[in-house]
DNA sequence: TAATATACTTAGCTATACAAAGTATATGAG
DNA sequence: CTCATATACTTTGTATAGCTAAGTATATTA
């Protein structure tokens, strides 16, 4: 465990991001662990025992749906996973209250400021 | 509970806050969740519940003291918390930690900017 | 005297990030 | 052809922490 800290702070946040990333497109798993890292800058570098947990989460809740890809060819069978309706009305609120809650920790330890 | 989101996203982060308010001087628990609400603008409105044992853990953790007052007069005993050299050393440690996390969010959350 | 604010403690619940192990297929190196 | 590696999904178990709720106790004020 490199950071304590780190991992609890990482809380919350991945369905918001997973959801952020199906908002385009549908994706498959492996896809979403490779554009979490990267867009991140290398700050969310998820196992896939920690990414399909959340989506599995995430489709209970119906925020996501998932289909296995009609196999064109001889690829490896897939698992898209595709953004319902719910999940993008859904995503601008989750994404309000982690603004309200990261300003909320800003005006504390930046204490002469009250903007972000 | 209000909201399922919230209570994650704010996991690692009431340890920073609290180290963060006793930078300044020792203050006891009560005090604490009062500045936490005032400060935050009614973000982080903490049960004394939630805050104990937030302390408790800082001890053990060696970031802060803590010590009864020398009751004058007749107040209620209070606990008052400090926090230590460790604890100083520590803190902008936590705070990094949290921008890269919120950093690595933000990178996500608005694709087109990598600037926070 | 009773209600309220102050002040600290503890037990139990729930959610989630992560590690680890397991299953299975496609592809490229040798 | 074989073996290692990358791809792809699933499941189990652990640790942590925010929160609720209940309990104890003192000071202040109506």
């Amino acid at each position: 465990m490199d950071n304590k800290y780190e991992r609890q702070m990482k809380k919350g946040v991945l369905d918001m991001l997973v959801l952020r990333l199906l908002e385009d497109e549908p994706k498959y798993g492996y896809q979403l662990i490779q554009e979490m890292k990267e867009k991140s800058r290398e700050t969310f570098l998820l196992k896939d025992g920690t990414l399909y947990p959340v989506l599995y989460r995430l489709e209970d809740e119906k925020l996501i749906e998932s289909r296995w890809s009609s196999a064109e060819g001889k690829q490896v069978p897939r698992k898209y996973y595709e953004i319902t309706e719910q999940g993008r009305k859904k995503l601008p609120e989750i994404f309000e209250t982690w603004k309200r809650i990261t300003d909320g920790t800003l005006k504390i330890m930046e204490k002469e400021r009250w903007f972000i």
